[in-house]
RNA sequence: CGGGGUAUAGCGCAGCUUGGUAGCGCGUCUGGUUCGGGACCAGAAGGUCAAGGGUUCGAAUCCCUUUACUCCGACCA
């Protein structure tokens, strides 16, 4: 159990929302500007998002995708093309009417999704079987005027990418939804340290235009659930709407099947809402902008600290660690070890006069907050270390979770279940009715349709229709 | 978009009820002593009191409008 150190800081159980806030800004990893919604990313907070997009866009490129990059605004009667999908995303659109000193007779909407831009560019190069599948990528920020905001989590505008893919046929369509979803999943594993739930969405969660649409989420410590990343299957309704089609083999015109697919900015605030504590910001070492800070103590009259602290600092920079040595003494050591904790730097190594005598020194480990000492020669270690500790990061979210789902067959029994926050599951009817009710009555959303389930019978205790299907409600940010 | 709360120095706040010279703590800068869990002393800098309008001889303070943040709902990555 991590003690209080920092006292600045509101306690994550006392005011979790406050918490969350003080971290984005203690930790210097955003601040707000005057124009609601619309954050400013600091550089520790725009090196996370940094590293998960290399580590995405390697895996991206390996499956085949190439980077493209489209226009930020869309005019509006293009926009107004696909139905569902216009109904969707109308209510939240910025829309730009003038131009220089002239009003536009077609007003342009600033992207909340480029959907129908990729449509547009794919009716024009796509005309036979040989130019499938088209596999694009594209990142960069969208826009959604929002009514509530909090910083990651829902803003104005964010950062993230947005795969679209156009196929043959359906089934690979649908394929390559799952393949990205399981990308996703993967990430969440190898760099976030966060386990998702990963399911399909119900009929009315699913995303605007869509014929089906699959999600992963994550639990937040306040027993919160995070749509994290979407994909999305769409079949040919876009194509058709724009007038998509090629000559296959046999000789028929057809429409492809398309997918799309992201994940934004908002995983930074899964981050920080799964894996923070009381003394700030806890980073999984595939994230951190700095990996292991080294604080030499007594360098000022100690020169053997002084030499020791700098070689180790170019042996884990030449490990390809991301490394900070801050030998400013200017600041007692009480300051920075406060200071990292505050920014989640993975691994802290003291170097002191006292212990450099034993040939050792103390390293301290942010995630369970322990420190002990190791020898020199144990530095050629800390790569592992620090997979040790992804892997023990998400070992500790990944038993949360566990700890956090449970079933229920009857309405009281839901009830009881979830006071405690978390996922409950209940028979699935599919009834759009029902999901509506379990909202009004316990102010929770269906969040996903596990992949993962057994083959049970079971009666939705709303309607108590027969079903072999189960669905996880939670409250949801 | 509905209901509440907030806005005074970089951050956290007092001052407002009862109008009359802009305050405190932390941080910042300088010098010195310090340095193994947010050190200490001395000195200094830093503010159109969110913005706009009104009342008044005079407004941070009273009135109106707008904006942003925040919490609770409705809507969504």
């Amino acid at each position: 159990m991590a003690q209080i150190k920092n006292e600045s800081i509101t306690p994550r159980d006392v005011d979790f929302a406050k918490w969350y806030t003080e971290i984005c800004r203690k930790a210097e990893l955003m601040d707000y500007t005057s124009m609601k919604g619309f954050i400013i990313y600091r550089p520790y907070g725009f090196a996370i998002w940094e590293n998960i997009k290399k580590y995405l866009d390697e895996k991206f490129k390996e499956t085949g995708h190439e980077n493209v990059y489209l226009p930020m605004v869309i005019k509006e009667s293009l926009f107004n093309k696909e139905k569902e999908h216009v109904e969707g995303f109308a209510p939240e659109t910025l829309i730009v009417t003038i131009g220089g000193k002239d009003k536009l007779d077609d007003p342009l909407i600033v992207r909340p999704t480029s959907e129908v831009l990729f449509c547009e560019h794919y009716a024009k190069i796509i005309n036979s079987y040989r130019d499938l599948p088209k596999l694009y990528n594209q990142w960069c920020s969208v826009v959604r005027y929002e009514k509530t905001t909090r910083p990651f989590l829902r803003g104005s505008e964010f950062l993230w990418q947005e795969g679209h893919t156009m196929h043959r046929t359906k089934e690979e369509a649908k394929e390559e939804a799952i393949k990205m979803l399981n990308i996703y999943d993967k990430l969440g594993k190898d760099v976030l340290a966060i386990p998702f739930i990963k399911g399909q969405k119900t009929e009315k969660e699913k995303f605007a235009g869509a014929l089906e649409t699959y999600t992963i989420e994550a639990l937040m410590h306040d027993g919160q659930s995070l749509q994290a990343g979407t994909t999305h299957f769409f079949g040919d309704s876009f194509a058709r709407a724009f007038d998509i089609s090629f000559l296959d083999k046999d000789g028929t015109r057809k429409h492809p099947h398309q997918s799309s697919w992201g994940v934004s900015t908002r995983l930074i605030g899964a981050i920080i809402m799964v894996h923070g504590d009381d003394n700030g910001l806890v980073l999984p070492p595939p994230v951190a902008p700095i990996q292991v800070v080294i604080v030499p103590i007594r360098a000022d009259i100690d020169e053997n600290v002084r030499a020791t602290s700098k070689t180790i600092y170019e042996n884990l920079k030449s490990k390809g660690l991301r490394v900070k040595l801050d030998d400013d003494t200017s600041r007692s050591p009480g300051w920075k070890f406060a200071e990292y904790e505050m920014k989640g730097v993975p691994i802290r190594l003291e170097i002191g006069p006292r212990d450099l005598k034993e040939n050792k020194l103390l390293m301290a480990t942010r995630y369970n907050d322990e420190k002990k000492f190791i020898s020199l020669d144990d530095i050629d270690n800390i790569p592992s270390i620090l997979d040790d500790i992804t892997k023990k990061m998400y070992d500790k979210a990944k038993k949360f979770l566990e700890e956090h789902i449970h079933f229920a067959k009857t309405l009281e029994q839901f009830e009881e279940m979830i006071k405690n926050g978390g996922y409950v599951a209940i028979p699935y009817c599919g009834e759009e009715a029902c999901e509506k009710k379990m909202k009004e009555l316990y102010q929770v959303t269906a969040r996903a349709i596990p992949f993962d389930q057994k083959d049970e019978e079971g009666i939705c205790p709303i309607c108590g229709k027969k079903t072999h299907r189960i669905v996880y409600y939670a409250r949801a940010y």
